[in-house]
DNA sequence: CTACAGACAGACAGGTTCGTCTACCCATAC
DNA sequence: GTATGGGTAGACGAACCTGTCTGTCTGTAG
């Protein structure tokens, strides 16, 4: 499964990465619910035991998943004391959520398919958006806006809709008219 | 179950409404993948032979569950040549996701659950929000706004990012200020 | 009285899921 | 040499899910 055509060494990746890697992917694609957990350990290529050493349950790799995740993002952010910062966060996430093969977002989807709030996956979930909510009105605060809470709350619900409708629609999101509004929300 | 106290003379239901009531409630509630149908069988009180006659497979179940919603919303909706129709759809709706008890919207649910786009409840659910957004715009501009289809797009997306939070967040929603980011929207 | 539609009760088949368990392999460190 | 950590392979149990099927009961219409 390797496609490797010529990139630095190649460090053969152990078996705990491989099965966040492939969890990951699946997951994003196709659902928590709808991967079962043979499925990410055939793709893994590696053994029930082995899986099972490294994570105690599925909500345990569901978890981990989404730590893992929020760790990528974060650092994939631009910086929270450059010029217009929660603009630049907007702009950014619009940005992916344009891009092609862009499915909406992970944490988000554990509040869908968990419904109850005290389930591990849901719970993590809701700590990555409280952080984000937190994010937006330090950004708002740096940016200068008056009432940098309101301000926050404006552009995250604006950007949850946008992942939920990046969701339903697919490529067909109605994204045209999307930063123009933002522009309205934080002006 | 039937929990009525001194109601109308409470015609008994016939078994296709019993199985959509309980459907429904129990849908909306915990999830489609949650929700087996031996539960929808057992809570609604009627024959698995029964259920299979009206409804050949759960999916055809989801599927006439959310038709049934959509005109049961739509029957709820303030008039579209109203005065200031789109703000009164707006706060129509915001009005409803501040409801206790309120879980986020049932249409999107179809698309976190069934990430196939194919998948008939997936379709289904986006039917219901390609309407909306019609009738958003048609609301827009019979509110003599300028650039509808903008205004009816920022709407939409704002208000799909005040269901995904309150699945989300549940009572504790950050919808504070969402009736002032509303009106920037369409200002 | 009879015929029949519609509902009931529930066994059953076939598939899937999560998680446990046994047994084996093999490289490295000591 | 050998203990140990980490991996492989895959059988297995118990639960659950969807959908089919058999057989019984009841109410109404002719």
């Amino acid at each position: 499964m390797s496609s490797a055509t010529s990139s630095p060494p190649e460090k053969p990746l152990s078996a705990r990465d491989r099965i966040l890697r492939v969890a990951g992917r699946l997951f994003y694609r196709e659902g928590y619910r709808a991967v079962g957990i043979d499925r990410v350990i055939a793709e893994a290529d590696v053994a029930k035991a082995t899986f099972y050493k490294h994570f105690p349950s599925k909500d345990d790799l569901i978890v981990a998943w989404i730590a893992r995740a929020e760790d990528g993002a974060q650092a994939a952010l631009p910086p929270e004391d450059g010029p217009r910062p929660l603009t630049a966060y907007a702009q950014a996430m619009l940005a992916i959520a344009r891009t092609g093969g862009c499915m909406g977002c992970t944490y988000q989807g554990t509040a869908s398919e968990f419904h109850n709030p005290t389930h591990p996956a849901h719970a993590a979930g809701l700590g990555v958006k409280v952080r984000v909510l937190e994010t937006l009105e330090r950004r708002a605060a740096n940016q200068g806006l008056p009432n940098p809470r309101a301000r926050a709350e404006a552009v995250f619900l604006f950007l949850e809709g946008i992942w939920a409708s990046v969701r339903m629609f697919g490529p067909d999101a109605p994204l045209a008219h999307a930063e123009a509004a933002l522009e309205r929300l934080v002006a």
